[in-house]
DNA sequence: TTGCCTTTGAGTCATTTTGACACTAAGATG
DNA sequence: CATCTTAGTGTCAAAATGACTCAAAGGCAA
């Protein structure tokens, strides 16, 4: 069972891979979500784009390698974190590369005020998730799926908030919820479901400087800990 | 980045472990959850029950690497077979080992019937999975998750008709969903959310020999793929 | 100052879903 | 034939959901 002296050089390798997601303003002013990606500077895809990760450190958990590249690609902290899946088919590199490599990938939620002051350089740019270059290895199904997971967390956990600073407006609230399910939702309903959840409460202001009625601020209640 | 040659004995190993469940009568004739542990023979942790698993073989895939030590350990095909997680905490040997492991983790489902014929050996035992023993490594925690998994997995999936044979009635069906989620269903609600939900279709047939009506024997529909 | 525009925030109403429960159907058993 | 047990159908009220109305409260322009 472990005798891994004979054939040590095709032991797979273990790399830590992380979706990161922010909200950001498209042309059309409305928000939408954007994810950063580093370019490959050497085969195989050289030159493509991929997600940002690396080797698995013999001395660092797996969410710190995680959120340990998230702030060396985008200089930025996740406000969260969660495991996506491990991806490890013996040919996710499409017969480009000699060794086996075994991606654990988590997916990562950033501020959208954060994320403006994020890195850009010539290896490191933010694209619209929906928007998406060929991307090296298998990285677009992943990051595919990791829509798919978002998308579903956000249904029934209570993660929108970490969008957004520390008080915000229902109509904020919504604009979130509407950026990543990609449709429209009733204001009136949306404030009865946000409000019977339990998961935000008013800080007594209300925003000025609207050209409308002050809507009230609010702000996250304090969460039980977060599952895996 | 990838410099692999300094320290290759600090890689951390990649192991595949798998949680079986199936459905056992226990002593009051209910169907309870069960699942197989092996017991280790070596240090750390020699004598003490595990999940069955083992090195990633450098030529398998993740999923067939579970369903092989599935086959090896208890002789069964799994029906159901799902990543649940990775875990590859620093420290999850509790320091009784020196080699960093990372398990990624598979959860199985296998038919009540044909785990009857499951080998039971000195080195392979069935354990009631709300009655398990102290396991090795984090392997407690790890059951415990894949509990959660299952019976959230049931309520919006539909995987219970995998414990059962071909055909069945919507009585051992809803044993099943209650013995899985510990609590008792109303037969009349239980059936109205089967038939709505389009997962069953009449055979045509009924079931003989009962001592009391016979009742209508359903398969499962077609489904449509697996998700991740 | 006045009227208009916008969004907030409260409320209404019909439909659907859910949980609790009653009741008839169809067999076996004594 | 009376009785027991589970199968299967039906009912009813409470809760959740989706579509919608409307007054409140500001800015803005005439």
């Amino acid at each position: 069972m472990s005798n891994a002296n004979a054939s040590s050089i095709e032991t797979p390798t273990l790399a830590v891979s992380t979706v990161i997601f922010t909200l950001r303003p498209n042309q059309d002013g409305c928000l939408q979500l954007a994810t950063p990606l580093v370019r490959r500077i050497r085969a195989p895809f050289e030159g493509q784009w991929a997600l940002p990760g690396g080797p698995l450190q013999a001395n660092e958990d797996l969410a710190s390698s995680a959120s340990h590249t998230l702030r060396d690609t985008t200089g930025l902290e996740p406000r969260y974190l969660e495991q996506l899946y491990a991806f490890g088919s013996v040919d996710r590199a499409g017969g480009k590369l000699a060794e086996r490599v075994v991606s654990i990938v988590y997916w990562a939620l950033v501020g959208a005020d954060e994320a403006e002051r994020a890195i850009d350089s010539e290896n490191v740019q933010w694209f619209f998730a929906d928007e998406l270059p060929s991307l090296a290895f298998d990285h677009n199904e992943i990051v595919h799926y990791a829509l798919g997971r978002l998308r579903n967390k956000l249904e029934y956990s209570r993660i929108a908030h970490v969008f957004l600073s520390e008080t915000f407006t229902l109509a904020q609230l919504r604009e979130v919820y509407e950026a990543v399910l990609g449709r429209e939702l009733d204001p009136g309903n949306f404030r009865r479901m946000v409000e019977s959840s339990g998961t935000v409460e008013e800080t007594g202001e209300r925003l000025a400087g609207t050209r409308h009625r002050p809507p009230k601020l609010y702000r996250a209640t304090a969460q039980a800990g977060e599952t895996k």
